[in-house]
RNA sequence: CGGGGCGUGGCUCAGCCUGGUAGAGCGCUUGGUUCGGGACCAAGAGGUCGGAGGUUCAAAUCCUCUCGCCCCGACCA
């Protein structure tokens, strides 16, 4: 149920925003606080869902459990998508298309795979439909062998792939797919976990475990740096314990992030498969010297939610705050006037400028509401708009495109352009400068957006860092959990020490860093020393991190 | 799947206990005044109260079943 405050006609839109902000930062205050958002602090679930219903990102469907992504979040996949695809075509890799359906058999095939993923198929096991007398429909005629929809690919590849390959010159064989895939959730939470998602899956094969594990590592380190680089999101790259490891993988690797209410998002996942599913399919390959092995395999990949960790990483009580990368609008302007006379210059004034940050001349259109028109940015998928909608009073639309998490709103009016200035308004702090409408061309706004970008991964950071915590006793452990965030702590490597951990306190072992050291609140953690399992008593060969985790 | 909460115009909710012919605010439409951080006036449109059964002269209201959503647990990208 909702408890958002409902905007009263007087009282509530007096609320001024908090002085202290995201991450800790200082919000410029005088400027009034969105009230169709509940706050982080006082419910941090709900104020997701609203983030997401007042950036009109999603909709929940009629199907429980599934989620309608809205243009405006499509958009973000779109720039997500578009941007890591380029990443796989630099690494080599192509893409291609293998059925939503898997016969039932195949899942069967890999021992460890069918444990994992049995309990969250989808099963077809009817075609057809027939009138139920009573005024409904019910299936009709029973397939032979059941159909499972895929919750990953990895058995129908396999088996595509044994028939591919044959010889070492086959290999490697790098193929990715950008796909659905649907897996029978208990709980659902829009873009974090849905029964339905989009994603992509790389499924690659090699002729040595080596070549597998470098591919491995690599598409690893390309989600690191896309993380990073694109959703100004901070991870840190480490192995899954045994128990977290992927069904029917040898070695899991992952990126895991930190939300600011303190909880660990496994971002991206990039998975060793050993001989595994080679063996279970039968993908062989004659050597260089003559012999007949099966193929290392890997695959990896990355979700919708993405957005998710985007959202609960940046997003402020304001509502949607989003990187420049993949942000569908980076720039709205909104033309502010009283007369008609003026209405005319400053429309005229908002359109040039709109040219003059797109670059040049070239045609408008509207995007989905007639009254706002849209200029694609040259060389990417993201648009600059002008909000020329009658109906709505400036300060309407600012609200708008800020919970939108526009990067760049533009205010125009009479007196700018009397003086030929704007307002620019950047969403990362919601500063408010007046500038020279000269200097607002192309560079600037790339100047801009770069600055925006590196601005929340710096914040996204700190917040990280002063949020890790090396912790050398489990009561400090415990004490501290509740408080959220990493937790540096040795582990002795065994299940029987993760499983206690995890029953005792909901935290789970989100990674073995791959780093030497982590930098926490305290300063930079050695995740090498050797030290003691604080749990067990006995001996760790280095700090694992352990979380409460999405 | 277990525990809790909730389904009433597009949204947020009142009405339910104590049955009597459906309300408010916001939003939407039209006209006017407005417009630099969520305006105001006027006139309108819009709901068989999640669904199905039942009790009753009469059900949003009582009973049974069912579907869905949210929160908390067990499982997961």
């Amino acid at each position: 149920m909702r408890t958002v405050p409902r905007r009263g006609r007087l009282g509530l839109r007096l609320l001024r925003a908090a002085p202290i902000g995201h991450h800790g930062a200082p919000v410029r205050t005088g400027l009034l606080m969105a009230t169709n958002i509940t706050t982080r602090a006082k419910d941090y679930s709900q104020w997701y869902l609203d983030v997401i219903a007042a950036g009109d990102m999603a909709d929940h469907s009629p199907v429980r459990g599934c989620m309608v992504i809205k243009p405006h979040g499509f958009g973000i996949w779109e720039l997500i998508r578009d941007q890591l695809d380029a990443r796989f075509k630099a690494t080599g890799h192509v893409n291609a298309y293998f059925p939503l359906f898997i016969p039932m058999s195949f899942l069967a095939k890999e021992a460890k795979h069918v444990e994992g993923f049995a309990m969250e198929c989808a099963v077809v096991t009817h075609s057809g439909l027939e009138q139920d007398g009573a005024g409904g429909l019910r299936p009709k005629g029973a397939i032979e062998e059941p159909l499972i929809v895929r919750p990953t690919s990895e058995t129908i590849i396999g088996h595509m792939y044994a028939q591919w390959v044959q010889s070492w010159r086959d290999l490697p064989l790098l193929i990715n797919q950008w796909a659905n895939v649907v897996r029978w959730e208990m709980r659902t939470r829009l873009f974090l976990r849905t029964m339905e998602f989009l994603w992509q899956e790389g499924h690659t094969a090699h002729e040595t475990p080596t070549e597998a594990e470098e591919e491995t590592r690599r598409m690893l380190d390309v989600y690191e740096e896309f993380a990073e680089n694109v959703l100004a999101i901070p991870v840190v790259k480490g192995a899954k314990s045994a128990a977290e490891r992927f069904a029917g993988a040898d070695n899991t690797y992952c990126i895991e992030a930190l939300m600011q209410d303190g909880k660990a998002l496994q971002a991206g996942t990039s998975h060793n498969l050993g001989q595994n599913f080679s063996k279970a399919f039968d993908i062989k390959f004659q050597t260089r010297d003559q012999r007949i092995e099966h193929v290392w395999t890997t695959s990896w990949g990355v979700s919708t939610r993405l957005i998710g960790g985007v959202i609960m990483t940046h997003s402020d009580d304001e509502g949607l705050v989003l990187p420049p990368a993949i942000a569908p609008v980076v720039v709205a302007i909104v033309p502010i006037y009283r007369k008609d006379e003026e209405r005319e210059a400053v429309l005229a004034y908002a359109r040039a400028l709109m040219v003059q940050l797109a670059g040049g001349e070239q045609a408008a259109h509207a995007m989905g509401n007639r009254e706002i028109v849209s200029m694609l940015l040259p060389g990417d998928g993201r648009r600059i708009v002008l909000d020329l909608r009658d109906g709505l009073r400036p300060p309407d639309k600012f609200f708008h495109w800020e919970q939108r998490g526009v990067p760049v709103r533009i205010e125009v009016g009479p007196r700018d352009l009397q003086n030929k200035k704007a307002v620019v308004v950047t969403r990362v702090d919601r500063a408010k400068n007046i500038v020279d409408a000269a200097g607002l061309d192309r560079a600037w706004l790339q100047g801009c957006l770069a600055s925006q970008q590196q601005t929340l991964l710096d914040r996204a950071r700190a917040f990280r860092t002063a949020n890790t915590h090396s912790v050398d006793s489990y009561d400090d452990f415990k004490a501290r959990l509740e408080g959220g965030g990493f937790f540096l702590m040795h582990w002795d490597g065994t299940a029987a020490t993760e499983t206690k951990i995890k029953a005792d306190t909901k935290a789970t072992i989100r990674c073995i860093p791959l780093a030497d050291s982590i930098d926490s609140a305290a300063g930079p953690v050695d995740m090498r020393a050797a030290g003691t399992d604080p749990v067990s008593g006995q001996p760790s060969n280095g700090r694992v991190i352990f979380a409460r985790a999405y």
